[in-house]
DNA sequence: AACACGGTTGACCATCTAGTCAAGATTGTT
DNA sequence: AACAATCTTGACTAGATGGTCAACCGTGTT
């Protein structure tokens, strides 16, 4: 019967996270080129071949991978909705995005890896999706100035320091770690790197009190 | 004669640099294991079997592409300690860590990367002269806090914040190209990021002057 | 002119790696 | 038990790549 197909799904569905799981990390530590299927085969537990089995190609693997990832990227945005007022709205995106960096740094490297190469295999969702992502949040952030609720600056470059200064905790966590004398940040330090993120920023662009 | 040596320096001196320079390029679009010998020798317009001549290794040329980077760093660094006024100093070292982004953006890269991979070449540049460099800038910024010039911040999270951002614009200049219409940045926009990102970080940190 | 030394280069090799394949193991259904 | 669809896997292939080498070139010195 050809209904055995449902049968085996969660087969099917448990060797795709586990070796989804294992791209991730896998491509993250070493770039596309670098990474290997047999590395991300030994990572996740299964011969090599099982992968193809899987995945078609190297590429159509590391494209669901990169695919994933953005999705989270897209999800945290949505934490930007989640007030009108620029600073709720903004700690609550700031803390995400913090959050994420702690818990999915494989997945920021591999992004950033991947725009840093010049975006070859998701070039589409950054002309897209993200495009637009970021032109409706800009429009926020124009409505808070027009609104003097925050000062007048250009919202993009507000945007990249936001990105900019969560991901590094991700991305530069090895540098962040060597400097910390070689442990990993405590849950104290997240907390406070998060809070002086968010207080810097929001200090940086809450209208002046007095003059 | 030995002295030949002399008379041909010039040669060795210019295929060095040429080199370099094409090793910077492809590693920064690459990655290390992305990279081959022969892009490297193409970009360069020379033969491959030249580039060994030159350098004994793949990994030797690639140590010394990222011990370029550094030092124009380490350079830039200096901005840090031109000034006793805060404002002036974190002004500067901005301006200065901007200028690098747009200057060298694939050697931004090149160390994006190698420390997102671990730092596998370079750990002991991070544990030996980043590792003193931050400590130094460290008490600088403990000095204006006990000053009063700035709020009370930890200043490691500051750092970070100034790298962030500052290095974002070289390492995401692809996004950000993607989302300015697929325009690189002019020579406005450029020096409208910069002062952003300082008055925000400094508006950030500025003593409050109400309350 | 003969020489010596640094620089140049095409051809070559050993190794690694993405992807294939065919045979066999599992598992749910009848 | 017999079956059919799915999943598993060791062995293999074709191509790419870092590195080598031996012959060759160019130039300043004697």
């Amino acid at each position: 019967m050809l209904i055995l197909k449902a049968a085996k799904a969660h087969i099917r569905a448990e060797n795709e996270r586990l070796i989804l799981e294992a791209g991730e990390r896998i491509f993250a530590q070493h770039g596309f080129r670098g990474a290997t299927m047999q590395m991300i085969a030994d990572q996740a537990g299964l011969p090599k071949a099982n992968l193809h089995y899987y995945f078609d190609s190297k590429e159509k693997l590391y494209r669901c991978v990169v695919e994933k990832i953005f999705e989270i990227w897209l999800q945290a945005a949505s934490s930007f909705e989640n007030s009108d007022e620029p600073k709720e709205a903004l700690k609550l995106y700031i803390y995400e995005k913090m959050q994420i960096s702690r818990r999915h740094p494989y997945g920021s490297k591999v992004w950033a890896n991947e725009v840093m190469q010049g975006a070859p295999i998701i070039q589409d969702f950054l002309e897209t999706q993200l495009r637009s992502w970021t032109d409706g949040r800009i429009e926020s952030i124009q409505a808070w100035i027009a609104a003097g609720k925050i000062r007048s600056v250009e919202p993009r470059w507000v945007m990249y320091m936001i990105w900019a200064t969560t991901q590094h905790y991700a991305d530069f966590g090895h540098q962040i770690e060597t400097l910390n004398a070689d442990v990993p940040l405590s849950e104290a330090q997240w907390q406070a790197a998060s809070e002086t993120v968010f207080e810097v920023i929001w200090n940086g662009l809450a209208p002046k009190q007095s003059l």
